[in-house]
DNA sequence: TTCGATTACTACACGCCGTTCAGTAAACAG
DNA sequence: CTGTTTACTGAACGGCGTGTAGTAATCGAA
């Protein structure tokens, strides 16, 4: 424990700033305890401060607008989200790259299962009027899930070559540059077509989870897990792979 | 024309009714267009009630509540939507399924991009704090859709058969029985897997779509358009179908 | 044609929301 | 101790969905 002697103590978390932060923390853990119990809506600043014994103009001191309340939520749900993705893939070896996708896919669906707020949050239209900025701990997330993906569609690579046959032939400036450096950077021998297939993979992941969140699959059918897993595995073959 | 001679006119269409099918089309007409400027939260209705002169509480004649017209709304845009895509699937021979699918998928891929609002009110949140009724045109349009892939799967399925291959063994009551019903009586050779099949095309088709309409595509590449088409074309590869 | 009933609509009120702003009291730095 | 920065309150503004009482027009039938 530091010591308590300074009344001072640490110039660069005085008492205020500590509580600033825990202040900030507050708010955050209030507002997604408020949007897993009544959807992404259910996010009011009144809400937010009634439950804390505020006003709601008090927020204001930390966030400058309730959108920027949500897209520093945004961030923090997307990084929880590929935080457990890239950790249900490395529980599963390297040698068997059919695996670690599945694992990456099953891990991501369970993840929207769980907090289906957080899903619409990313995926949806998280609040009404509510436009995700461009840049941020968001986007900075989606890039972390993007490359994972990549590092996924890349340890198949050779086999994979075979699905991207049939498409137009694609170019580095096809895509987005910063996605580019990092991929020449990461995988020197992958071709641009690989970062199609990618995105390929990525809305394969994507389309069932999403008509499931939002209540399209449920009705028709009792186990979607068990689709999601038949098209996921039918995803690894298709890219070459065993599983 | 009828007949102007009878103040009466028509007892199933009287003058009240006329107006009010009428106020009733222009209520919604508005609606749709304040989705298309400002999204599906733009619709208030008090901004539709400015729009045509009158007072918010008007509306409540119409539609008993908001979420009543939004649900209405979700059935007409809907509709259109699968209508589009029949006509585009119709348009192909049917000795070719693959095309017949690939026609499909564009249709609804480019009838999204048309009315991006359209389609999160139909596979997103449509509006803070809407919940999707059990029953409705909605519904109906939504079973028309399956149906729909039901029938393209359906005229792929001697070759398609493959690709349900490794899948757990379906039951027919592992599906929402309605449509069970709908398959087996247009479709009697079809097995159940064909229906996980359908689910599955249905959330490929889906997947990229959402991806792009929601703003995550558009970063990353400069034509999703040939990523989708490449994907489409995997799938209808996939089917067992040429193209 | 006239009269009672139905209907469309307005006006107003209630409580919710995000946001702004002047004022206040506490915590800070020197 | 003093002057400044900071966190917060309370009230206000405009907008929202939703009810409710009242009004004026329309309708069905005597």
């Amino acid at each position: 424990m530091p010591c308590k002697l300074s009344t001072v103590s640490d110039p660069r978390t005085s008492r205020r700033d500590r509580l600033r932060a825990q202040t900030s923390a507050e708010i955050k853990t209030i507002a997604l305890q408020l949007m897993a119990d009544g959807g992404p809506d259910a996010i009011s600043l009144r809400a937010i401060a009634r439950e804390m014994g505020m006003t709601a103009g008090a927020i204001y001191s930390y966030f400058p607008t309730r959108d920027d309340l949500v897209t520093t939520l945004i961030g923090d749900v997307y990084t929880s989200a590929v935080d457990a993705a890239e950790a249900a893939r490395d529980a599963v070896p390297q040698h068997d790259p059919g695996g670690r996708i599945l694992a990456w896919a099953r891990a991501m669906r369970e993840w929207a299962l769980a907090s289906p707020e957080g899903f619409r949050l990313i995926y949806g239209d998280p609040v009404p009027g509510y436009r995700p900025p461009d840049e941020g701990p968001g986007k900075e997330a989606e890039a972390r899930a993007c490359a994972g993906l990549v590092g996924l569609v890349a340890a198949a690579w050779p086999a994979a070559r075979e699905c991207a046959s049939g498409g137009g032939a694609y170019t580095w400036a096809d895509f987005d540059p910063a996605l580019v450096a990092h991929v020449r950077e990461d995988f020197p021998d992958l071709p641009p077509a690989a970062i199609a297939v990618t995105l390929r993979v990525w809305g394969r992941m994507h389309g069932l989870v999403a008509l499931e969140i939002y209540g399209h699959l449920r009705a028709l059918v009792h186990d979607p897990a068990a689709v999601y897993d038949d098209e996921m595995r039918d995803l690894v073959t298709s890219l070459g792979l065993a599983h």
